[in-house]
DNA sequence: TTTAGATGGTTACAAATGAAACCACTTTGG
DNA sequence: CCAAAGTGGTTTCATTTGTAACCATCTAAA
């Protein structure tokens, strides 16, 4: 009989994985902020980018768009983030952080940091190349059309 | 100003990319016969093992307690498995496939077997060995007590 | 014994999520 | 100019999920 060994199965054994790191990592914004991931992913982008649209939100950070909704919304509510209306298209807004937002994206940035260097850190030199160049590899094939703007993660 | 870059963050690119590579493959569970991911998960479980315990099987394929729970009765519903009460301790069901359920289980092994060997096909030599051994380092370091049998999955 | 905890498993409830409908606006093609 | 289709973004609704409480049973210690 042809079985399937689920522990050796890389869908499996990168799904897992992925969601351990994401799970230890998220201790660093929802304990110390409350945050949920599409918050952080909020924040991370419009702290990385300045301003940005909430389309242009999602595609960076592989967001559904009902999720970017519902996180600016919840931003705007800390007052973490403003939106400003485009002059030209009245359907667009741009977002920003505040001085409030900012100041919690400057205090994560480090930690963020900190967590993938101290991840990375328990690796060995080879090791350390192998998932990196592995995960862009597979992001690579996998592609354009899947990881990335059009997928639209669900999270989890 | 320090910034954090997104889109080589290892946590967000890992949990992206197990996202798309998971979405991909679900289609051959939930497109073919409408199951979910902890549903599949036990059906594998159930297939490669004979014979588990809820407990075993969620700790097998890193699923929390509930979701066991919940996938075991869908698949109950479908007659795909049947419960039989442990001799010596009667809080204990053994679930086992039924010929229905063995059935679907053997009609996707190959289909799972084959996605896996398409997926790491579009890889080079040198990229394919890069995934699988990185995965398996993170896998090691992030170890014991935090991937596998203790973290009880989110699965998204 | 008896009783206080563990343990396998289920259920209730609240929060997160996705699909699809929706609203306001803009663009396109007659 | 006008209708039809497209787009940015929100809301509604049903489903999935996690937490915690819970039930039944088992174990261990007094």
């Amino acid at each position: 009989m042809d079985i399937l060994e689920l522990e050796s199965f890389l869908p499996y054994r990168l799904y897992r994985l992925a969601d351990a790191v994401s799970h230890e990592f998220s201790k660093i914004y929802k304990d110390r902020h409350g945050l949920t991931r599409p918050e952080w992913r909020t924040l991370a982008g419009l702290g990385q980018h300045g301003t940005m649209t909430a389309k242009a939100l999602g595609e960076q950070s592989a967001m559904h768009k009902t999720k970017v909704s519902r996180a600016v919304a919840e931003l705007e509510r800390r007052r973490w983030l403003t939106r400003t209306p485009d002059e030209s298209d009245r359907r667009v807004e741009h977002l920003t952080l505040t001085k409030a937002g900012l100041a919690a994206y400057r205090e994560m940035v480090p930690l963020a940091k900190a967590f993938e260097r101290e991840l990375l850190a328990r690796l060995g030199a080879e090791e350390q190349t192998a998932i990196v160049d592995g995960v862009a590899a597979l992001e690579a094939c996998l592609g354009q059309s899947v990881v990335g703007a059009n997928r639209m993660s669900s999270e989890g």
